[in-house]
RNA sequence: UGGGGCGUCGUCAAGCGGUAAGACACAAGAUUUUGGUUCUUGCAUACGGAGGUUCGAAUCCUCCCGCCCCAGCCA
C-alpha cells in the first residue's frame, strides 16, 4: 500500500497542526476544510494549489471540503465566473458532493449576527463617509480617532441599520461597523466595516438586498455555519485572523474554526493576479480567458496540461510561509512527465521540407507498421503510409552542417523513423532566394525495418511524413507569456514584459492521416517534436494543434552554445 | 518609525539540540530506431549576520540586517 510510502502522504506545517488537534481532539477528531473563492475572475493555477491542499487534506485524514462561492461583493461577481470555477474543479478531479454553497445565500442569517453584536454593544452604524473613515483610522504609526457616531444607542443603532437593509440611505452615506479598537496596533481592528450600503444587482440575490457584507465578517461567519474547522488561506490575511476570532468570539459560537495561512504561489514567467489577468484578457494581449498561454485552469487544460499534471505540480511544490517564486520549469516537467507515460507518439512534420527518393517506384506506397509507444507496446500501433516523395522538418537537414550536427545533411546517410535509411545526394534551391526548397535522396531498400544487413550505423533517426497522404494542420506553438521571470519587478508596468514571440502559428504543418479522427482535447506526443493537443478550434478536415510542450532538447542547447 | 509574517543549494523544500532529505534546474557519462524516455554520477564544511548557551546549534537565547503583508465602504 501507499502508506508504505511516505512521499505519498504529504506532510507540511498544516498537516502538522491538523495532527495535533486530531491528538488533542479540539475539533473532536473532525477535519472540515473549504475551498472559498470570489467568482471575479477564472481560476488559476494559484488557486489549484489551495484547491489541492483543501482537498487533498480532507481527502487524507477522512473529511470533507466544501465548494464555497466567496460573493459578498455584487461587483464583479458573475454566474460566468461561477460557472468556470465549477468546472475547472471538476476537471481538476475533486467532488464536493452536494455541498456547493455561496456566502450569498447566507445573507439573512449574517444580517441576523450583525443585528445580534449591535444588541451587544459591539457594532454600529456609522455615518461617516469613506474619506472621513480613512482619516479617523490613523496610520500604520498613529493611533486612530473613534468615530462621533460610535456611542449611538444600541436602538438607534438596530433602527438606523434596519434603515440601512431597507434602501432608505445612499450608497456610501452610512456603514456599520464592529466596535473594537481605534488604537490597536493592528490596523484591521480599528472598527472594521461589516455591511457598507451598495445598491447594485446581485448576480444570485438580484436586487433582494442593498447592503453587502464586507469578507471579514462573511467569511468566519461562513465557515462556522458550515462547521468548517481548518480555514485555510493565504498569507495575506494573517494580520485579519485576531478579527476573524473576534467576530466568533464576540457572537460566542459554538463552531469556531482554526484559520491557517499559507503561502500563495508565484510561478515564474507569468503572473497570478486576478487583476492582472483580467488586464490580459480584456486588453486583449491574449485571446480570451482560456489562451493557452494564460495560467489560468482554462487556459493550461486547452494547451494540454492534464490534471494529473498539475495535480502532481501542486503537490511538490509544497506548502509553507515563504515568499516564493516557483521555476515554471516544474510545471513543464510535470506535465512531460505525465505525457511521456500517456500520449501516443506520432509522426508530424512541422516545417516541412519537400524530399524526393530518386530511386523509390513513383506509384509505390508501402505501409509501416509503427507503435504508439516504445515503452507501451500495450497501445498498441497503426500504419503510416510511405512513398516516394516525403516531407522532413526543414531544421532536420542541413547543407553546411556544423560538428555535432547529425540529421540530415549533403553526402549523409540518416534513418527515416520506422522506415528506411536515407542518404542525401543533391540539394535544390531556390534561383532568386538560394532557398533550399528540396532534397533529392536515395534510399536502402534492404534497411526497412530501420537495420542494415551489413551493419552500417547511422547517427540520426529523423521523422517524416508521407507528402502525398499527409493531412494538413494548423499548429500553434507556444512559449512563455512573459520575458523575464518575474515581471512584476522593477517599475515598468508588466505588460511592457509580455514576450512578443509567445505565439507562433504554422499553417502549412503535415500529419499523419490517423490523426484524422483525432478528438479535440486528445494527447500525442509529435515525435521528436513535442507534446501536442487538439485544439477546440478544429474542425473536420482543419485540425488544429496547441504544443503544450516541447521534449526536452539537448540538441538545441548544442547549438546554442555554438553560437556565443 | 506601529503591528503581523518570513529568511536552509540557481528555484522550491525537509530538518523540531546530535553533526544538511528530496525535487526541479544545471553538468558529465551509459543505454537508445525520438539529440525523447530510462539509468549512473556530480552539485550547500553549510543554514541572512554577529554574539551567547551547550560536550554538541540550521535547530535554544540576544542583538542586528533583509524581504513580504496591513492605513478598500475589495477579497
Amino acid at each position: 500500500m501507499s502508506q508504505n510510502d511516505p512521499s505519498s502522504q504529504p506532510s507540511d506545517f498544516i498537516r502538522e497542526i491538523i495532527d495535533e488537534h486530531i491528538r488533542s481532539n479540539r475539533f473532536g477528531g473532525r477535519v472540515a476544510t473549504r475551498f472559498p473563492p470570489e467568482p471575479n475572475g477564472y481560476p488559476h493555477i494559484g488557486h489549484a494549489k489551495s484547491v489541492c491542499l483543501n482537498f487533498g487534506i480532507a481527502a487524507q485524514y477522512g473529511g470533507t471540503c466544501n465548494l464555497r462561492m466567496d460573493d459578498t461583493d455584487p461587483s464583479g461577481e458573475t454566474l460566468e465566473y461561477v460557472e468556470s470555477i465549477i468546472d475547472n474543479v471538476k476537471w481538476l478531479g475533486f467532488d464536493w458532493g452536494d455541498r456547493l454553497y455561496y456566502a450569498s445565500d447566507y445573507y439573512d442569517q449574517l444580517y441576523e449576527f450583525a443585528l445580534e453584536l449591535i444588541r451587544r454593544g459591539k457594532a454600529y452604524v456609522c455615518d461617516l463617509n469613506a474619506d472621513r473613515i480613512r482619516e479617523y483610522r490613523g496610520t500604520l504609526t498613529e493611533p486612530g480617532r473613534e468615530s462621533p457616531y460610535r456611542d449611538r444607542s444600541i436602538e438607534e443603532n438596530l433602527d438606523l441599520f434596519r434603515r440601512m437593509r431597507t434602501g432608505e440611505f445612499a450608497d456610501g452615506t452610512r456603514v456599520l461597523r464592529a466596535k473594537i479598537d481605534m488604537a490597536s496596533p493592528n490596523i484591521t481592528l480599528r472598527d472594521p466595516v461589516m455591511y457598507r450600503i451598495k445598491k447594485a444587482f446581485h448576480y444570485r440575490t438580484g436586487d433582494r438586498w442593498c447592503i453587502y457584507p464586507m469578507y471579514d465578517f462573511a467569511h468566519c461567519l461562513s465557515d462556522s455555519l458550515e462547521n468548517i474547522t481548518h480555514s485555510i488561506c493565504t498569507l495575506e490575511f494573517e494580520n485579519n485572523r485576531p478579527l476573524y476570532d473576534w467576530f466568533l468570539d464576540t457572537l460566542e459560537l459554538e463552531s469556531h474554526p482554526r484559520q491557517i495561512e499559507f503561502a500563495r504561489l508565484n510561478l515564474s514567467y507569468t503572473v497570478l493576479s486576478k487583476r492582472r489577468l483580467i488586464e490580459l484578457v480584456e486588453g486583449h494581449y491574449v485571446r480570451g480567458w482560456d489562451d493557452p498561454r494564460m495560467p489560468t485552469l482554462a487556459g493550461l487544460r486547452r494547451r494540454g496540461y492534464t490534471p494529473e499534471a498539475i495535480r502532481n505540480f501542486c503537490e511538490r511544490i509544497g506548502v509553507a510561509k515563504n515568499d516564493s517564486l516557483i521555476d515554471i520549469t516544474l510545471l513543464e516537467h510535470c506535465v512531460r512527465e505525465d505525457l511521456n507515460d500517456r500520449a501516443p507518439r506520432v509522426l508530424a512534420v512541422l516545417q516541412p521540407l519537400r524530399v524526393v527518393i530518386v530511386n523509390y517506384p513513383e506509384d509505390l506506397v508501402e505501409e509501416f507498421d509503427c507503435p504508439y509507444h516504445p515503452q507501451r507496446p500495450e497501445m498498441g500501433s497503426r500504419k503510416v503510409p510511405f512513398s516516394r516523395v516525403l516531407y522532413i522538418e526543414r531544421d532536420d537537414f542541413l547543407e553546411n552542417p556544423p560538428k555535432k550536427f547529425f540529421r540530415l545533411a549533403p553526402g549523409r546517410e540518416v534513418r527515416l523513423r520506422y522506415g528506411y535509411f536515407l542518404k542525401c545526394l543533391d540539394v535544390i534551391k531556390d534561383p532568386e532566394t538560394a532557398e533550399v526548397v528540396e532534397v533529392h535522396c536515395s534510399y536502402d531498400p534492404e534497411t526497412r525495418s530501420g537495420f542494415a544487413p551489413d551493419g552500417r550505423k547511422v547517427d540520426a533517426t529523423i521523422h517524416w511524413v508521407s507528402a502525398e497522404h499527409a493531412l494538413h494542420a494548423e499548429v500553434r506553438l507556444y512559449d512563455r507569456l512573459f520575458q523575464v521571470a518575474n515581471p512584476l519587478e522593477g517599475k515598468a508596468d508588466f505588460i511592457e514584459h509580455l514576450n512578443p514571440k509567445s505565439l507562433e502559428i504554422l499553417k502549412s504543418c503535415r500529419v499523419e492521416a490517423s490523426l484524422a479522427t483525432a478528438a479535440p482535447g486528445s494527447w500525442f506526443q509529435f515525435e521528436r517534436m513535442g507534446y501536442f493537443c487538439v485544439d477546440k478550434d478544429s474542425s473536420p478536415g482543419n485540425p488544429v494543434f496547441n504544443r503544450t510542450a516541447t521534449l526536452r532538447d539537448s540538441w538545441a542547447k548544442i547549438a546554442e552554445k555554438g553560437k556565443k
